[in-house]
RNA sequence: GGCGCAUUGGUGUAGUUGGUUAACACGCUGCCCUCUCAAGGCAGAGAUCACGGGUUCGAGUCCCGUAUGCGCUACCA
């Protein structure tokens, strides 16, 4: 793909001489969520792609809702998706004496204004609910929700009110008449009625700065020139674009992301939807972190037409772009009822595909954590075994769609404890009396085999159910039965080789089913 | 309540200046391969492009309305 088929949006390229500065700016109220790792990201790739930087600011203002626990997990979480931040870590909160001066210095220049009316108390039912009656109560009563007495109050005695100890917050004062408009990169044109937009509050009257001030501050002293996040915050952006303009700042360009939405376009919700919504979720299940970030790539953005889905990290950012971003909101497919599909079918192929094509040297080490943790691994594996597992894994591995596969439908391939598949047994082993008697005469002449390879075992096997005059397929299904427990899986004579011939033998006289199932 | 955004097969999407039988991927069905299950190959089912109007010779694509969903509207972030 050549950059003059594929060309890049006019907006984000009109100055070369500006470095692209992007940021991720996640609240550590809880584990890392999906729909922030995708903004994560995309921000990401922007950055790689334009040769900017990309940083990482925790907005934990909201000191009651933060944990350091939810800012390791999202550390963690960047780190396990290979999204490496430039530049020190800033927390919000470091900066707040500095959010509260500029609020203060907007009010001594008449751009914002003390309010004096006491803090409402919050009412016992949801905010939303809040809000809706509201204002309803204001235009059944034909008030004007931007009404304030202490908008237009003279200087000295907003000064004098302050000095006397009286409690105020600070709000913004937005022009009475005209619209507030920009350009956002996947939203367009968008254009709101400054009568749309209430006084907005950014000072509590205790002295703690809001949301909306401090991410437009943070921003400015950050040097952003693009604001890339969720489309929740695309109606607010009004608001913001009004503060950098009070603070006589450059407004960035802005490029809104749609929501991650779940199956039933409800928003997904940790508390409703559990764990698929986790990013760690995907790590302790067994993804590869290049799958899933693949995966993620492709909700709410498309490569260029023609092109492929599966694509590595140098494919992503070469061929990403943010005009490419649609936006109707992206639904990550699930059922939380069936095991087979806990997470997006989608992902879950994905991930397969990645397990059976990527480079065994890449894999191997991710298959070695997993069978570390489930007690699998021997240390004769990282040496005289070594070309022992790569074959092991190579084989396995086509059938797998997890890391996780390797330890629980892999077990026996590493260790004698192993459980027999309940299903696989009535149908390859109990179905047939006779079985009890071959299966220990198969083990006797597959001990003479030499050398013990797929083509020698097969020659055996198949020379043996002659002679014994029946099927060669029951003998085959049998013996994958025996071996591994399962009804399914690999060549079964690519199996006997990697088992070994020991371990062959042994397991196919141990009458397992006969005492385990009878 | 107000404002905003969205709506193409089960899912993710393509279709960017309106122009032949609406394209791709996942999933699903069947066949081939075969020692099983996958993978792979081949074939197929599945969309009156949310609904209703309008503009036009012609609309998924433009305009208006309706519905539904979501977002914002807070001294939350």
């Amino acid at each position: 793909m050549t950059s003059d088929s594929w060309p890049l949006t006019s907006i984000t390229m009109t100055s070369n001489s500006m470095t692209v500065r992007v940021r991720f700016a996640p609240s550590p109220t809880g584990y890392l969520h999906i729909g922030a790792a995708r903004s994560a990201l995309f921000n990401w790739l922007f950055a790689h792609q334009m040769g900017g930087k990309f940083l990482l600011r925790i907005e934990d203002t909201d000191l009651q809702r933060s944990t350091d626990e939810s800012t390791r997990s999202i550390i963690e979480g960047l780190e396990w998706l290979g999204l490496v931040y430039d530049e020190d870590i800033v927390f919000q909160s470091d900066n707040a004496e500095k959010h509260r001066s500029a609020a203060r210095k907007l009010v001594a220049e008449g751009k914002a204004y003390r309010d004096f009316t006491p803090k409402e108390q919050r009412e016992d039912k949801s905010v939303k609910q809040g809000i809706v009656d509201r204002a309803r109560a204001h235009a059944a009563e034909g008030i004007d929700h931007r009404s304030n007495q202490y908008r237009d109050l003279a200087g000295e005695e907003s000064e004098r009110r302050a000095a006397a100890g009286e409690p105020f917050a600070i709000r913004l004062k937005v022009a009475r008449e005209g619209v507030s408009r920009f350009a956002d990169i996947v939203y367009g044109d968008q254009e709101r009625a400054f009568s749309e937009i209430e006084d907005l509050v950014l000072l509590r009257s205790d002295g703690h700065p809001l949301y909306n001030l401090s991410v437009v501050l943070d921003d400015i002293e950050m040097g952003i020139t693009h604001v890339i996040r969720g489309q929740d915050h695309l109606t607010n952006t009004h608001k913001q674009i009004l503060l950098y303009q009070a603070f006589g700042k450059e407004v960035p360009q802005f490029a809104h992301l749609p929501l991650i939405l779940a199956p039933n376009k409800a928003k997904l919700s940790k508390r409703k939807h559990g764990e698929v919504v986790s990013l760690t979720t995907y790590r302790d299940r067994g993804f590869v972190p290049a799958a899933f970030r693949n995966f993620l790539a492709l909700l709410g953005w498309t490569p260029p037409p023609g092109g492929k889905e599966i694509l590595t990290v140098a494919e992503l950012v070469q061929q990403f772009s943010l005009d490419q971003i649609h936006r109707a909101p992206a639904i990550f497919n699930f059922q939380e009822s069936d095991p087979r599909h806990w997470t997006d079918d989608k992902a879950l192929w994905m991930n397969a595909e990645y397990i059976r094509t990527m480079p065994l040297a890449e894999l191997l080490p991710m298959v070695k954590t997993e069978l570390r943790a489930e007690k699998l691994w021997r240390e004769e594996y990282d040496e005289d075994e070594s070309a022992w597992i790569e074959t092991a894994v190579d084989l396995i591995r086509q059938r797998f769609f997890t890391l996780k596969d390797f330890s629980s439908q892999g077990r026996a391939y590493f260790s004698e404890d192993f459980d027999f598949d309940d299903a696989a047994v009535r149908k390859n082993i109990l179905k047939e009396p006779k079985l009890n008697e071959l299966l220990p005469l198969l083990a006797d002449r597959l001990e003479t085999v030499e050398p013990f390879s797929a083509a020698q075992a097969e020659a055996a096997l198949r020379a043996f159910t002659d002679e014994a005059g029946v099927k060669a397929g029951l003998l085959i299904n049998a013996s994958r039965t025996m071996l591994t427990g399962q009804a399914v899986g690999p060549s079964m004579f690519e199996v006997f080789e990697i088992i070994g011939r020991e371990r062959s033998a042994m397991r196919l006289r141990s009458q397992r089913p006969w005492h385990e199932f009878s």
